[in-house]
DNA sequence: AACGTTAACGAAAACGTTTTCGTGTTAATA
DNA sequence: TATTAACACGAAAACGTTTTCGTTAACGTT
């Protein structure tokens, strides 16, 4: 490993000392012409870059962004990635990834580990294990510590930090909302065993939108499962046992799996049933039909969190005030639904 | 922001020199059970945790990763990062992602950036436009100066380094014999304009399957689009004016728009046309029939990538001596191809 | 009494910066 | 000529560690 050119190299070479090489570089004009000009050819010539880590270790950053989440292979985790990478890079930081894996331990571990100086702030969605324990002591800590902290998507309530979440409950009145503009009266809802708010409240906006279109709640067109399988097996008993003219599911995944199943049984879609997601991903794009789904914006939450956190960082905000930002979501349209002329939200 | 505990304090609380409690944290024989004790019950107290930024500056090492790749949304990159981020976790080492955007100049900009300090070493894939314009120079930087580099997936042949890369002629190979197998004769073939080896080697193994069947070459069969529209027109092209038993398309994406595309015709898959992609991901998995493709075991390529470069940050392998591994592929059977009793790969 | 040994600790250097506060030299002013 | 001001630079502290090399005191050995 050849060793790096360092102030003390340059300030040996040139038999001047390494303050003189400092105040040079930055163009002091403590310094002569002539030195200045010396000492940069010859940095330039040598390639002289600043050690971060120094300058980390004397300004007490180090213009990193640690970001923990439960997982990256998931679209919506990649979006927010891709926002905060964006404004992160654009703001000098770096972006310092952390998977949790839905692990309450390794979401305390990682956090603890990055804390101790690797990283000026944190961004991060809750493990599930994390929010079923409800065990945020770690989060109190970085806070308490002084390091500003933006959750996002999966937050908890409790702790005071900035957040930047959808409106669930909105989103699903709204696509339900649409379903009913097209004509659907039967209309099932899909939703996970949420241990989080995030089921119940888009249980909740199903239900408001049926009320508010003054359409009676069937409690048997409400199921909540949890995995591939037992979705196809809800699906399947849904559409078997049930009368059913659309289908809302939680996330993008169900949708699919519930147009399969609808697909096996010969219903034809959006004729006879219309499907909706949430979650804009790839397979709604590339689905047969194309899934209309509730469109999260995950590029856009994630270039929200990194502003939000670089301008406490940078004090541009008032540490110990808090916001928590609401990122609308809009419906996009397409083929697994009847496309009236109502109006698009 | 509250002042975090360091050595200086305790050594100061407890009226000792900071080196005995240094030491005694450590608990080092040097120092006096008594002080010892003392020391680590008044730390553990105040929940003392070394300063990493200290620790990297003293040892000149940051047990940080650098990974650079093109952008984060796809699959394969995920599951990529997703591996190395295991390995780099269950070794100590957190990992920098940084996203070139599969542009040259942010991908020098961010390595010089991290070359500084902030990292180890790196793994990467190399941005399009860097593959491009053929200038590798920061790569040569960072190999120069010492730091371990991994390249993955899309590597530059010119730099000496480890490698860790698909064989992409074989795996092609591979994929069309199976059609072979189960009885296609005219198969097509859509690739990209590759500037790269990607494209050409993948279309090498489509024409070796063929010659070794004992199958004539026919040109027509053989269309290279770039993006999506594209691709679907030259589906439709295909389609119309030739002859297809099967399709064979580089990627995921390809395959799944001419599956469409042999749907609106009123082909059926797999009896009249198979399909097989490239690059297993959630499409294929879900698309209607599911997709048979070449898996490439992103998990398996992201893991070997961080194995590589942490023996070479450990010193179990020896500095000058470059290694490029191939991770085996293998074929997914789903229902867009008949699949007879043919072996799987 | 002189010497060596050991235990227990501290001083200081080092990692690579930045920044404050001198200090010596020269030139301008009274 | 004496004073001041400007200039050009260096020394040293600081960031938080780790580690080497003392140093001191107590004790045991001849």
């Amino acid at each position: 490993m050849k060793r790096k050119m360092t102030l003390k190299q340059i300030a040996k070479e040139l038999d001047v000392s390494v303050s003189t090489v400092s105040k040079a570089l930055k163009d002091s004009k403590e310094i002569s012409q002539d030195t200045r000009d010396k000492v940069q050819a010859f940095a330039k010539l040598y390639n002289y870059r600043p050690n971060n880590i120094a300058i980390s270790l004397k300004n007490r950053q180090s213009r990193n962004i640690g970001v923990i989440i439960p997982d990256i292979v998931h679209h919506f985790f990649t979006q927010v990635i891709s926002g905060i990478e964006n404004i992160a890079n654009a703001n000098g930081y770096n972006v310092i990834v952390c998977l949790s894996n839905e692990s309450f331990e390794r979401e305390v571990l990682n956090m603890e580990a990055l804390a101790q100086g690797s990283t000026d702030g944190f961004i991060m969605s809750l493990a599930k294990e994390t929010q079923e324990k409800g065990d945020y002591h770690h989060l109190r800590e970085v806070v308490n510590m002084g390091m500003p902290l933006v959750m996002f998507d999966r937050v908890a309530d409790e702790i005071y930090c900035d957040k930047v979440v959808i409106d669930d409950a909105q989103a699903a009145y709204n696509a339900v909302n649409q379903m009913i503009g097209s004509g659907c009266r039967k209309i099932a809802i899909i939703s996970t065993h949420d241990h989080v708010s995030v089921g119940k409240l888009r249980t909740l906006g199903y239900m408001n939108a049926l009320r508010d279109a003054g359409i009676e709640l069937n409690e048997n067109l409400v199921v909540k499962v949890d995995g591939e399988e037992a979705c196809a097996e809800a699906a399947r008993k849904l559409l078997k046992y049930q009368v059913v003219d659309g289908i809302f599911a939680v996330n993008e995944l169900y949708a699919i799996i519930a147009m399969q199943e609808a697909h096996k049984r010969e219903f034809r879609i959006p004729e006879d049933i219309s499907v909706v997601g949430f979650t804009d991903g790839i397979l709604s794009k590339y689905s047969n039909p194309p899934l209309t789904t509730v469109v999260q914006h995950g590029f856009e939450i994630g270039e929200m969190t990194a502003k939000m956190l670089i301008d406490k960082l940078e004090g541009r905000e008032p540490e110990d005030h808090y916001r928590t930002e609401v990122i609308k979501t809009t419906i996009e349209l397409r083929e697994s639904t009847r496309n009236e002329a109502t109006t698009t939200l």
